[in-house]
DNA sequence: ATGGCCCGTAGAACGGGA
């Protein structure tokens, strides 16, 4: 297959993009991947790369903030002629934590997600994630995102199942394990999009985090809490989904793997 | 041993992440 004939797209969080920059552009000029979302950039819009992005063959769209959170949505120039931002925020829901946008690229909806955290499921953080859920829910279920060539990608915060866990026993009803977050996981799959990785890889254990501590990456101590979804005028075009481990061995590497998924064109 | 690490904002520790 040839690589014009593929279309890559790409999810990572990158835990600051003012560290993590040169890592991106080893990424990005060594696997030239179509369309990638970041999340937790970290910084205000007037610090982003957008003409080192340009110089690597990318047009790029970016919310920010200072020190926390920040999205962007990247795709390349050579390959896309018409690209816009379609959303900044999630409707109906009033908060400056920049952490969701919805791009057109050519004949593709993009939306670029990072979920709250929770923190812990007895504090208001957790109660924020589930509202932050239900309201995403409600934008996807009051559109017809679902029904067109449409991808969600980003940094979730919940591994869906007890397989996306290396031990569900230590996590069972932990914060990104619990029901309710699941539950709400589930949802969005109920909406007709497909989660890429478990479609590809109906029994691998693969995860995209892996804590700083610990020693966590070495002993593949890591939860699967990245995705790809995808809805299902794209699924028969599916080809692969990767978790890109090798990230994670850097010097200096974000805890978080990029998640790229390969699709015919 | 319930904390170890990393990042940003600090300009010392602390909030936040997951």
């Amino acid at each position: 297959m040839l690589p014009e004939a593929e279309l890559s797209i790409c999810s990572w969080n990158v835990n600051s993009l003012k560290v993590r920059f040169e890592q991106l552009k080893a990424l990005l000029e060594t696997q030239r991947w179509d369309i990638i979302c970041l999340q937790e950039t970290k910084m205000t819009d007037d610090r982003f790369p957008y003409e080192a992005l340009r110089g690597l063959g990318y047009h790029a769209f970016h919310i920010g903030q200072p020190t926390y959170n920040g999205v962007a949505i990247l795709a390349r120039l050579d390959r896309f002629q018409d690209m816009k931002l379609v959303q900044s925020q999630l409707p109906e829901l009033d908060d400056p934590q920049q952490r969701f946008m919805l791009a057109q690229i050519d004949d593709l909806l993009i939306a670029c997600a990072y979920v709250p955290n929770g923190q812990a499921v007895d504090s208001d953080k957790f109660q924020y994630k589930l509202n932050w859920l239900d309201k995403l829910h409600r934008f996807l279920s009051h559109s017809d995102l679902c029904r067109r060539p449409f991808a969600l990608l980003g940094d979730f915060n919940i591994a869906p199942q007890d397989i996306d866990v290396h031990d569900a026993e230590l996590w069972r009803n932990q914060v990104l394990c619990t029901s309710e977050e699941r539950s709400r996981f589930q949802g969005l799959l109920d909406l007709g999009l497909t989660d890429c990785f478990r479609h590809v890889e109906p029994l691998s254990r693969v995860y995209s985090w892996w804590d700083y501590r610990q020693l966590a990456f070495q002993k593949n101590k890591g939860l699967r809490i990245d995705h790809i979804l995808i809805s299902q005028p794209l699924v028969p075009s599916l080809l692969s989904c990767e978790i890109v481990r090798q990230a994670r061995k850097a010097e200096k590497a974000s805890d978080h793997a990029p998640v790229v998924a390969r699709l015919r064109r």
